[in-house]
DNA sequence: CCACGATAGGTGTATCTACACTGAACGCAT
DNA sequence: ATGCGTTCAGTGTAGATACACCTATCGTGG
């Protein structure tokens, strides 16, 4: 099998790679003072949009795998962001936004804005 | 401040780390029975196309940063794929891949072009 | 020559990411 | 009621990612 090294060159995956950290450090340089990844401030807007959502269809709506899920959402109930909750299926841990957690997205909004406004120049 | 929740559910960032990870599954999903991540893949292409190359400049080339190229190419040194050269900049390190590297591409390379041709399609 | 800013690269630390595997609870069919 | 496949979530492990900070070397102006 010969190796095109030219179609290796524009592969989509290093493509959108490229691009996706090329976005994050953009936004992640705006969201650091407030103590914020990307992938935290997505999930405490998706909350905060959603209500309270069990961790896999928190992770679809995400599109991230569901044990990235369980990582990161410990390390947000941690900082007392989010809390998960009980519900009628013991299964299920349904994340819900707590106060703090959205007074941390209040006053990170503006950094995230100011990213989301100037993304387009990247 | 306002917080304008609508806007935070399409944010530029968090869509283009979704597609990312969704295409990055898919190429790793037929890289894996070659032991190669969607990164590693694209550092021995860079390399077998433009020769030896300054961890700087192929950091560059691939969008990293430069200290992240460092723990990769350490892994990929360690597996025999590259090696880091003297040169006359003693500071520098050049990469190069080695010939069993340049073996794991091609052994490689239809998954990887299997992955390509059906990325459209996520 | 040599001091000093510039440049190449590495380390400590933290988070993101995901697959393979595991445990627990659920619900249905018998 | 109970056995069993399904579903929900966690753990072990490994690599990706990047910032802040560090060391070593280089080149140049004085």
């Amino acid at each position: 099998m010969h190796v095109d090294l030219l179609a290796c060159a524009v592969c989509h995956c290093l493509a959108a790679r490229k691009q996706a950290r090329a976005l994050t450090r953009h936004y992640e340089s705006r969201l650091r003072r407030h103590g914020l990844k990307a992938t935290q401030f997505s999930v405490l807007a998706s909350l905060a949009l959603a209500g309270p959502t069990p961790m896999g269809e928190l992770a679809e709506l995400l599109g991230l795998e569901r044990t990235t899920l369980t990582r990161g959402a410990a390390l947000l109930e941690e900082k007392g962001w989010i809390s998960a909750e009980k519900a009628d299926d013991r299964r299920a841990r349904p994340l819900r936004l707590t106060a703090a957690g959205r007074r941390k997205l209040d006053s990170a909004y503006p950094a995230w804005k100011a990213a989301q406004d100037s993304a387009a120049t990247i």
